[in-house]
DNA sequence: GCCAACGTTGGC
DNA sequence: GCCAACGTTGGC
């Protein structure tokens, strides 16, 4: 079952919300890249939750409950979001700095590419943030 | 607040 | 089609 890790700015759309809310679409991706990575998702897949430029950790884990559909805050229809649903929190958050500092973890899409907003976590890297989520 | 990375726009 | 200017994201 593939892995993906998607971002948030907490202030826009947070952990907290996503709980709140139960399933969610995730809106307002405008990245070519990112939306080829949400198209590729299915449903029953899991996907890290990242908050970005607040907190700058993972804080829980979701699955898509719906695949790619036409983007309803998007006037173009152009673009997709998928539904999303929260699974659970993560014991202990996983911080970007933390990624940084483990060597399992080198070449992280969420390091190499910081303003990638959608992307895939291969197997052995979900392993290695599984294992620091449970502290 | 600054800056790097990178995407988009528009003149040529 | 090239490239400079500009806007956005996101880390620091």
């Amino acid at each position: 079952m593939p892995v993906h890790l998607v971002k948030s700015e907490p202030d826009a759309f947070s952990w907290d919300q996503q709980v709140a809310n139960g399933i969610e679409p995730w809106t307002g991706v405008r990245n070519h890249q990112a939306a080829a990575f949400l198209k590729a998702m299915k449903k029953g897949d899991r996907a890290y939750f990242y908050h970005s430029n607040i907190g700058k950790e993972i804080v829980g884990i979701v699955e898509v409950v719906r695949e790619a559909y036409p983007d309803p805050s998007d006037e173009t229809g152009r673009w997709v979001c998928v539904d999303m649903k929260a699974i659970e929190p993560v014991k202990h958050p996983v911080t970007l700095a933390a990624i940084k500092a483990e060597p399992r973890l080198e070449g992280i899409s969420l390091v190499r590419q910081s303003r990638l907003s959608v992307m895939p976590i291969t197997p052995e890297h979900s392993a290695v943030i599984l294992e620091m989520a449970k502290g």
